[in-house]
Formats: C-alpha cells, structure tokens, sequence
DNA sequence: CGCCCGCGTGAGAGCGCTCTCCGCATCCTT
DNA sequence: AAGGATGCGGAGAGCGCTCTCACGCGGGCG
C-alpha cells in the first residue's frame, strides 16, 4: 500500500508479463476455459496471486454484453417496504442465490412516476442482465417497463393479468386460505369472518378466494377489506364487530392486520381464542411470534420464494443450453403454503 | 421493436452521424460539457431521442474509472437486518440520495466470513465507488477491508475504535438516552432501570452511558444487558423484576426489546405506565406505535441517517475542487434525536 | 518417411466511450 | 486591414478485456 487510492490495478497484460505468456492465454486460465496446459496454468495462477490481480468488470461488461448483475426494482406506492419486513427476507433469499452464481444485486427503490422514467432507462441502459421485480399493485407498468427495455425479468407474486411468458414466483395463497379457513370450521367455529387485503393485489384476491372455495355462502358483510396496515386490521375487526357481533372467528390477510385486529378484541373484551379465534397469514416471525396471544397463521417461505426468483431468472438467462437437451421452458413456481398453530386459534 | 432481445442498442457513433458531428461533439452534448453551440446541441438532441440512445456504462466507466454506482454492504451476524425495518428504513435514505446525484445502489449482504472474501474481492474489483458498512459489532473488519481495497467508505454507526480518518454517521444516542432518563425522572420515578443493548455494539454503549451521565449512582442490579430482540428484552424485564422488585421506570435501549418488556409487565399484572413507565429507543414506525400502550420513545431520523450516510460518501468521492474554495474536509456527522411522549411514560 | 490433422498458443481486432490534442473559423485589437 | 486571441468541432488514441483466427508443433496414419 503506497499511496492510498493511487495502487494501479493490474492489468491482464502485467498477469501475461510476468507469467511469460500471451494475454489471451492468461484471459483463458483466469476465465477457467479448458485447453492449456498445466503447467502454463499454474504460472499464469501465480501471476495473478502475486500481482492481486482482480478483473476490470467493466473491460468485461464491454465486450461480453454481460454484467453479471441483476437488478431488484421495487416499486413503492405504499411504504409496506420499509414497515415489514417482508421484503428485507424476500431480498436475502435473492441474495444467496445470486452469490451463488457470482451476480451482483443492484437496488432500484421507486417512488412515483418520475422513478418509473429513470427504471425504465436504467434497464434499457444494458446495465443488468434481467430484473426481478416487486409491483404490489394489479396495473403497475412496471413489467410492461422492463419488456419493452428488453431485459428478461421475474415478477414478485402473481401479476393481474394472465401471460405466460410472464414469470412469477408466488406462494400458493388462495390454498393457505383454504386451509386457515377449514381449520377454524374444523375448531366448530359458525362465523368465520374474513378481514381482506387491498383487492387490487393479486395476493388478496388469492386470499380471498381461497376463503370463498370454503364458505361460498358466506354473508358478504363477514368480509372486510383492509390495507395491510395494523390500523387497517383494527378499523376492518371494529367495523366487522359491528355488523356481525356473534362473529366467533377471522381470517385476517396479514399478520400485521391481525396484530390489530387482536387488539380491538382485546379492548372490546373479547377472548382470544376462546370467544373468537384468529388466524393470520405471512408468518412474519417479528409479528407472529409476539402478538398477544401468539399468531396462528399461514406459513410461507418468503426467503426460499426470493432464492427462487432469482434461480428462475438466473436460468432464462442461461445459454440455449449447447447439449441435445431440449431447452427445458422455464416456468413459473407456486410454493406450497402451512398452517402454523399457535395460540390465537 | 423488431425481434425481443435483438435490438442493438444505438451507439454514440449512430448518433453522431444522425446528427451530423463527430462522436467527439456528441459525447459532450450527451454529458452537457460547455462549449458546443445550440443548433448543434439541438440536433443532437433530437438524434438521441430518436433513436433511443442510453449510453453504455460500461464503456464509459472503462476509460473514466467512474462507476456511478456505491455499495451498500451489511454484515448479518445476528438477523436483526431482517427483523426490524431500521436498516430498510436507512437503504431508503440512501437510495433517495443516490438516485438524486444518479449513482446507482449495489447491496452486498454478508453472511459469515467465507462472504468476507467475496465483498473484499468485490470491492478491491473497483465495481463501485465507495461504500457504505453496516457492521453492528465493534470488532468488526469489514471496515479495514474496505480500506485495504482503497474504496472510500462511510460507516453507519460509530465505530468502535477511535480514528478521525473513519467517517461515519451516527445519532446522538448518548444525548437520546439522557433524555429519556431525565423525562423519567421529571415524572417522579425513583427507581429507573435501563435494558441495554449487546455491549459489543457501540450504540448500546452509548445509550449505557447516557443513562450512567444521568443516573451516575445508579444501583448495577437496575442495569441489565439484552439483545436487541422482543424476546430478550422479555427476559431482562423478568430478571429486573426479581432483582428490584419496586422498580418504578425502564429505559430500554430499543423499541424491540421495549415491546419484550412491556409484553411481560402485563403478564405479571404491572399496569404501564401507572405502575411502571417505559421509555424505548429508536421510534420503529411499526413498533413504537403498537405496542401496548404506545410507547414513548427516544426518536432518531433513521432515514435522514441514510441520506446523510450517502452524501458524505458522495462528498468524498469528488474531485477535490477546482474552485478556489478550500477543501472541506469531510467529517462525521451525529445526528440528534427527540423524545416522543406516547403512552407508556 | 512424409502428410495431415488437431491441439495449444499468440497476434490482433475490436467492444463504446472519453478526452486530449490540433486545426480552423471567428472576432477583437491596434 | 492584418495579426493574434479565442473558441468550437474533429480526429484519433486508448481504457482492459475477450475472442476469432492463424500459426506452429507433435503424433498418427498411409
């Protein structure tokens, strides 16, 4: 370390010098391509170990047309991003798998429209090989954005419109719902009340289905719509109590309604679970766990759907595969969903 | 659009001769450098509209060694990145300011050493510009890394060893935490216990010796150490519980553990605030509001924390001034904080 | 024993951009 | 009106890397 900041890089070409050979057969060993003989190999590894020689990626990017980095494009209408912490375990799951295949992850947070402009040029710029992207909302044109910047991409959660040279990675909610729902009948519970997400997320309406394959019947003033928020929860259970007071159980569509929900019961005097049984959704640890009474809820693995966004994309990238086998069509995943008990149903 | 994917992306070169100049003209058109007249300028623009010109990054950061782009890095020992939305909350702050000053955020999530290599590796690769560490422990080295690749770095948090040439941003959490004790006292309280953080962090510290500052006599038994988790600060209310049964006030030096101890406070029947009051730390949007009964809490800008974290970077990473102005030298930043009176004291 | 094939290596041409010259036109000065 | 100062625009040299292509050497075959 001579002077900070000012150590030149090595270049290929000094990794070539000083191993006495050529800078394509230095290129060749350092990339890992097969056909050069051991003994080269080991002086051009040498080189390289001596020098600190790391690989200019930008050198690489020009020519290769490959960045080796993804983007994450999360659009942010609501503040649901930075107050759960759904997102934060969705992108740790797409971080692993992306280190895995040595890709880079690049954040893109959007708020408003204007961000929509610079997102779109940032992906038409060629600065990621494919993106994964967060749209919450039906209509968001994010998707469309990153098709006509040409750059191949997964969608968080199932989009609003059906496509399927649209890839998405979601959680099989509308079977959760099924379950949470068939569980509080099977606990002899009458008036199952369902506390809804925003109905212009897929995710909700998902839930809400999942709901009415159980209770086609149900009296439509048992289902509320809320907005994922702990306040929505508490507006929606106050609202739900009024209209049906008898009301002896809820599936809420979030855990952070239900954590509301709980506590207008508990204000209003209402046992939980004994006088009305709650069941919620997401399994978010830091909210499940410790709500009072702990939550019973739908579990999904927001970690293993993020990994699997990005192994996804990470395959439409691949090469057209070189071997007879036929290019095996990605597709999109649904994964299975469980039923966690705890103590509030 | 003519085959998806098969756009080749228009160069400088296809704007120039659109428009008539040379490369040389378009490229300063392109990075609005003085000096080019406005009927040159004009077609220029339009020749870039037209054809949809993005310029290649990296082609340009090849030969001006600028990446436009700063990592975010954050060590995850414990997974408190993925518990509460603090570091979500910073990388918005952060992304805002990047995106203002068009640098884009690369997030490097670390878990273990074997990641160490990899992120040293990275950044020593001169991907990015700067970067930005997260690193809660004291001993840490992240930061040496950094500085071993010759990236510029801003660390969030202060840390633990004194070195003026470290920049970091940092609330005022001793100044916070002197707040918090006195308000308790203005209320009466005689007997006021402190629920620290892992004392191999420094804002746990910090916070310690802002309780110390006020309370410098204070009996050791009123000072336990938690974890920054709701379950640790449950277990270090029970254990204040036992060892001084007629405490009268908690300061708890997070909103998490706060949640912990205000859920075991109920449990044993101590009414919050009449019997015991509690002050948090941090102001969790998420946390602080809903617990039961809201709590009031030492309040820290956590995104201007981010945003502030970013600027100096980007402050750094300038050319040292070309105008007569003498160099500011750049220097950490303690950003204050605000008591916010909820329910709980 | 000579020819050809093939493997291993080197030479060199760019990838798309920036930026330093350098030439030329324009305008001001005396 | 001539010389110089000034400013605008173009030519061209790389930035560090990959990859194609051509070349040389050795071995198998005829």
């Amino acid at each position: 370390m001579s002077e900070p900041g000012f150590a030149p890089r090595p270049t290929l070409e000094a990794v070539a010098a000083r191993a006495g050979v050529s800078r394509a057969t230095a290129s060749r060993v350092v990339n890992g391509s097969e056909g050069v003989r051991a003994p080269l190999v080991e002086r051009v590894r040498r080189a390289v170990d001596e020098l600190g020689y790391v690989p200019n990626q930008a050198a690489r990017t020009l020519v290769t047309r490959r960045n080796d980095a993804i983007a994450v494009v999360v659009a942010e209408p609501e503040t649901r991003f930075f107050t759960d912490p759904f997102f934060a375990q969705q992108v740790r799951g797409i971080s692993r798998e992306l280190t895995a295949h040595d890709n880079q992850l690049v954040l893109l947070l959007t708020e408003g429209t204007a961000d929509y402009q610079r997102v779109g040029r940032y992906l038409a710029g060629g600065h990621v090989d494919g993106a994964l992207i967060f749209s919450l909302h039906a209509e968001d044109e994010l998707p469309a954005l990153a098709r006509r910047a040409g750059v191949p991409t997964v969608i968080g959660g199932r989009p609003g419109w059906s496509d399927d040279r649209t890839l998405y990675v979601d959680c099989d909610n509308r079977g959760g719902a099924r379950d949470a729902v068939r569980y509080l009948l099977g606990l002899g519970r009458r008036q199952v009340a369902h506390i809804a997400g925003p109905l212009d997320q897929t995710a909700s309406v998902d839930r809400l289905d999942g709901f009415r394959d159980v209770l086609p019947d149900a009296d439509p003033r048992l289902i509320v719509e809320g907005d994922f928020t702990p306040e929505g929860g508490a507006r929606a259970m106050t609202a739900l109590l009024e209209r049906v007071p008898d009301l002896d159980a809820v599936f809420v569509a979030s855990d952070v309604m239900a954590s509301g929900a709980l506590r207008v019961l508990r204000t209003v005097g209402r046992r939980v679970p004994e006088d009305v049984a709650v069941v919620g959704f997401d399994d978010m640890v830091s909210v499940a766990e410790w709500t009072d009474p702990p939550l019973t809820t739908v579990h999904q693995d927001i970690e293993e759907m993020g990994r699997l966004m990005a192994g996804l994309l990470l395959r439409t990238l691949e090469p057209p595969a070189q071997g007879g086998a036929e290019p095996v069509r990605a597709a999109s995943i649904v994964t299975p969903t469980r039923l966690v008990v705890r103590a509030s149903a």
